[in-house]
DNA sequence: ATTAGATGTTAACTTGAAGCAACATTAAGG
DNA sequence: CCTTAATGTTGCTTCAAGTTAACATCTAAT
């Protein structure tokens, strides 16, 4: 990370507590099935050291180690909807009010759902 | 990452399905807000080359960047639901399976007062 | 008390993530 | 067609993420 002032180092509030609050989720997650920080982080394939990183939310670490924790604890479909196209009333609001006509689709703007 | 097998470069396949739909995901949500990789990439802090990583659901990427991407698209919410505990049915079915009725919990007996 | 396990902390070392620049490719528009 | 912008690709450099190991601290049992 050449760059001094990544988002990785200075996250923005909201982003550092997202990260927090998700960090504590997975160790919540993680101790309801009583596993140990070194037995998950076995499961997911990384050392015990960056599991305790995903639990305090530390914004540089990999997202697959995040996933990959999720992923061991079962709780992987709750990623799916993250950013989910067909729930972005936002997004789809935009889209609707841009593009009255028939015309031509802008590319591939995959709707998928 | 000195070892040769981690999690972020030989990922299970559902985390790695998992991480390509998130970025299709955010690309859909960019593209649908008009921005450009570029443009985002600027929000985020990041290179454009980041935010082309995440769109790509690279595993070795840092969270921050997905989180990122995430706030300056306005989707920061979806985050908060992830391994939420009072969602996450089966590890409360764990711990209710565990928990001793209504006895006393061992630990530090609260006679203060 | 004492043991044992889990987690936090530190340090040294290795590798790849991210930055940047330049070029290629693709797609939209005039 | 041509131009322009967006995105993909490549090579290079830098520095921090992740690894291992050893020690400290804390907790829960015996």
């Amino acid at each position: 990370m050449p760059n001094p002032t990544t988002i990785a180092m200075m996250p923005p509030a909201a982003v550092e507590a997202a990260l927090e609050r998700l960090g504590r989720n997975i160790r919540t997650a993680r101790l309801r099935r009583l596993l140990t920080q070194a037995q998950l982080a076995e499961r997911v394939g990384v050392s015990r050291f960056v599991v305790a990183g995903v639990e305090q939310g530390k914004p540089s670490t990999g997202i697959a180690a995040y996933v990959g924790a999720l992923w061991a604890l079962g709780l992987l479909e709750d990623l799916l909807a993250v950013a989910d196209p067909s729930e972005d009333a936002q997004g789809m609001a935009l889209e609707r009010a841009r593009a009255p006509k028939r015309a031509r689709r802008a590319q591939t703007l995959d709707d998928d759902f």
